[in-house]
DNA sequence: TCAGGCTCTTTCATTTCTGAAAGTCCGGCT
DNA sequence: AGCCGGACTTTCAGAAATGAAAGAGCCTGA
């Protein structure tokens, strides 16, 4: 036995709150005709009598109640299609980018968005690989073109790294544990500095702040280390420096939501803030 | 613009989970045509592409995502159904009586119900009238005939009162306060041991358990002094003896679940349980 | 480079659904 | 009594939706 056409259902409430075909069809648009043929086939599938049909219309019978409830779900699925109708839901956008990006991402996208944009950025964190091919996100944000041919790329501007402290008489370094995220620039930091390292903390968000107030020196892209009173202590790392790359499914880069926000994301990585 | 058919939103689920049309078709039971013409013309009719179309198969867009959050009730609603489908809800049949009998009723029903009946009792507690006219009850028992030509009524056993009590040495009376429910046997009651009454209780129940403890004598039907170990005082009290009748909507009787409960109703209240 | 397999879309005859109008029923009103 | 009005159902021609089959595009593996 076959689950009942959901749109039967939504006349079947409809029939049920109106107490009959003829404001019913009102309400709904449909005609009277077609409202007594489908309540008729809804109760020969349900293989129940939902209605007592008399001289003063429709009435639910126990049957009909009892449906009505199970089904009341309903009213309030319509209730949001109605208000997404009048004032749409802005798509989101799912982005992904390394820790300093995002940051950043997080707090400009608010003035750098159009104010009119059709779309609404949603940052998915991910110090983990969140993967794209599998649209677990839309936009990407990576440190180097993507090997897959599918993937759409778009250079952005340099990234260059440093060497930022308190001041320049801090010595020593802060960096992540042993076996931790295995960045560039923590491999960097081990392969020339493994001697000096004092301490360690379990994000860089926290080691920036360690670094902040004088605890020890820590490895950041100059935008990041510009942001909080740190001054930058050595020449730019130009091991570390590479380009950022704006990647997205080469499907869903045409999808205007996701293409508003590449260009969008284009514009604000290209700006100037981005520069050290 | 008007909102789009709640069935292409389950197919539209349907192919957003299966993400593609041809494990959807299979899913649903629709042909892959038919799923592509609906998608492409609920995408026309929102005015939004919801799905990428690549050779892999269907890809939600970010407009997509966000409807699918917005008609997620729909599987909560298709999930309600399915369990009704396969092991269908009982209708509750909403029957309305008087206090005594009500308690009669909520204590017998649950075995003279026959175990595979199709219809669950739903008691709609009423000092107040609840009206059947209005279909806010299925099923009323009432001590009298209906004045409305469209009830329904089948007449059943008589009730008789007596007074009640733990025992016969018992004396003075439990009433119901003045102005509170302005019943036959509180009027008999008033009218002659208006003297004798020595407390008041808000509720019949009440009375009849203090009577039980030994504080005064009550009226009662006798069914319902025999049930809590108070004795008959006196004979019955003739002007009290009334039939009583059990009514229902005149369209509404032939509703299956509205007839077996009739038919149950009637079996149980002519039954000699009831009987003094 | 090409066949094979997968997916979606188009075509088209068929089936199903729809709505206006006419028909039926029933209670209320004069 | 008999007409009126409202409410549902049936009729019927036209419109819309459906599915099988064929078409088109794309990746995969040989």
């Amino acid at each position: 036995m076959k689950e009942p056409d959901l749109d039967d259902l939504r006349l079947f409430l409809a029939v049920a709150d109106a107490g009959g075909l003829g404001s019913a069809a009102r309400a709904t648009g449909t005609s009277a005709p077609t409202l007594s043929r489908r309540m008729a086939a809804l109760e020969r599938r349900l293989n129940e009598r939902l209605f007592e049909r008399g001289p003063r219309g429709y009435a639910l019978t126990a049957a009909g109640r009892s449906l009505a409830e199970d089904v009341a779900g309903l009213r309030q699925v319509q209730a949001r299609l109605a208000r997404r109708m009048s004032s749409p839901t802005l798509p989101r956008v799912r982005i992904t980018a390394g820790l300093w990006t995002s940051r950043f991402i997080a707090r400009q996208l608010g003035t750098a968005r159009a104010p009119d944009a059709a779309w609404v950025p949603e940052i998915v964190a991910s110090n983990a690989t969140v993967d794209i091919a599998r649209r677990e996100a839309d936009i990407g944000i990576r440190n180097r073109r993507p090997d897959q041919p599918w993937m759409a790329a778009r250079r952005t501007i340099p990234i260059r790294y440093a060497v930022f402290a308190k001041n320049p008489d801090i010595t020593g370094y802060i960096a992540l544990p042993r076996g931790a995220a295995d960045t560039p620039s923590g491999r960097w930091l081990r392969a020339h500095h493994e001697s000096e390292i004092v301490t360690t903390a379990s994000d860089m968000a926290f080691a920036r702040e360690m670094a902040a107030s004088g605890l020890g020196r820590v490895v950041l892209p100059t935008f990041a280390g510009a942001e909080c009173d740190l001054v930058q202590i050595g020449p730019v790392i130009d091991a570390l420096t590479h380009d950022e790359w704006l990647v997205s499914h080469h499907d869903g880069r045409h999808d205007p939501p996701v293409r508003a926000a590449l260009d969008c994301l284009a514009g604000l990585l290209g700006d100037a803030t981005l520069r050290p």
